[in-house]
DNA sequence: TTAAGTTAGTGTAAAATTAACACGAACAAA
DNA sequence: TTTGTTCGTGTTAATTTTACACTAACTTAA
């Protein structure tokens, strides 16, 4: 390697935010995983799981390394967020962090306590502790990400399991957006859209009415994104 | 600075899509302006403006600071796009570059022949030149993005001069969005959101009726957006 | 076995929004 | 003063969105 640039250069890390959703709660929350930190600096507090991008591996490809390596979660939607590059964010040097975002279904991954996930704790975003870094303002930029994205794109399947039922879906929804819909107009909406599939199966177990199970149809949503199909909520 | 990590790091560059519009013309277009390289790599290629982050400034200021060194440009609406970091898209070793996009007026922005910009050109963003490194995937995203943010959120008069006629607003909108709007309900919809005002100007010299001057309503917009506003077009 | 409690699943009508559409007014140039 | 061009303006039909309530299905407890 032959670069010519030797100034100083700034660390230059990635950090998760992890959004997760339990849809098994009766009012469920969006959860966020952190991290207690087990060195300086902020020894003790809570953080994002996160770490230093290695020199041959893409941004991507070390976002999902660092959630692997710290909490397990492998497999799942990611995607990179905003770059953060305040010079005075991090007390040991200057520090830039490309933050990303994940989606995992909570039931899915619940945290097993191999890895090192012993210091790893799920929080409801309105009950975060304080966080190390400037990791409230990324959790904060995830929020508003996630809330603009899920109204046009679907995304938030990523939070349900595989199969799941419309009242899932709805309160998912709603949760995110910190709204309520009609259930028949929401039910009268997606289903406009054809991007279900009933799966035969039923969601039995509660003393009530069994639920029609669905999943998303992903490949007929990429067949239509491309010529421009909108989803939009 | 007592900093343990010593890793090798990659070089952290940024990078500036600077789109630019052109009201005066009949049939505008999208620009972009592109620098031409002077040193190898990709020396005679034409290329984004942009350079390497210094140690005690933010992301956001490195971005104003190269676009004013090599362009002459300061002032204008800026934001950052994306990271871009695949390990080989700079040949003289591993370089993360954190892009942005600015929005400029092509008329108040015209390229004086003082600076650096003797190398600067736009092009149409349909008709751009080979550019080097990744700096095509890296308009590609910024257009993108372009496309999505100016429909619900009212950026796109950065590219109108302050005062500008409806006509010319409807025609900046045409042309990012490549469609076209029906004159009567696109001004209906303008006029619902109460975020122009009259500057008392008419829009002369052309062989035909004159047009009123309006300007964006910034700070209503502003106090407007704090409470939830939705501006869509 | 029956009653009580809870969630699932479904249609219609009113209101609001969006889309389609045409012509006189104003100005400069010939 | 005629011609050419863009400016500025309302109404109607179509579509989309909203509001709203009851029966079906299942479990549990009496």
């Amino acid at each position: 390697m032959s670069f010519t640039y030797k100034y100083p250069r700034p660390a230059l890390a990635v950090d998760c935010v992890i959004f997760g959703f339990d849809h098994t709660q009766e009012t469920p929350e969006l959860q966020t995983l952190c991290i207690e930190r087990n060195i300086a600096p902020f020894k003790g507090k809570w953080a994002l799981p996160g770490g230093f991008v290695q020199m041959d591996e893409t941004l991507d490809a070390a976002a999902a390394r660092e959630l692997k390596e710290e909490t397990g979660i492998e497999n799942v939607y990611i995607e990179q967020l905003y770059t953060f590059g305040a010079p005075d964010r991090d007390p040991r040097g200057r520090t830039v962090s490309v933050a990303y975002v994940a989606l995992v279904n909570l039931e899915k991954h619940h945290l097993d306590a191999g890895t090192d996930a012993k210091s790893a704790a799920w929080f409801p975003i309105n009950k975060l502790p304080a966080l190390a870094f400037d990791h409230k303002l990324v959790v904060k930029t995830a929020i508003e990400r996630l809330r603009g994205k899920v109204r046009y794109q679907p995304v938030g399947f990523e939070l349900l399991p595989d199969e799941f039922t419309l009242s899932e879906l709805q309160m998912l929804y709603e949760t995110i957006l910190e709204r309520t819909f009609d259930k028949r107009n929401f039910r009268k909406k997606i289903d406009g859209y054809g991007l279900l599939i009933e799966t035969g199966g039923m969601r039995r177990g509660k003393p009530n009415r069994a639920a029609k199970l669905y999943r998303f149809d992903s490949k007929r949503y990429k067949a239509l994104e491309k010529h421009g199909f909108l989803f939009e909520l």
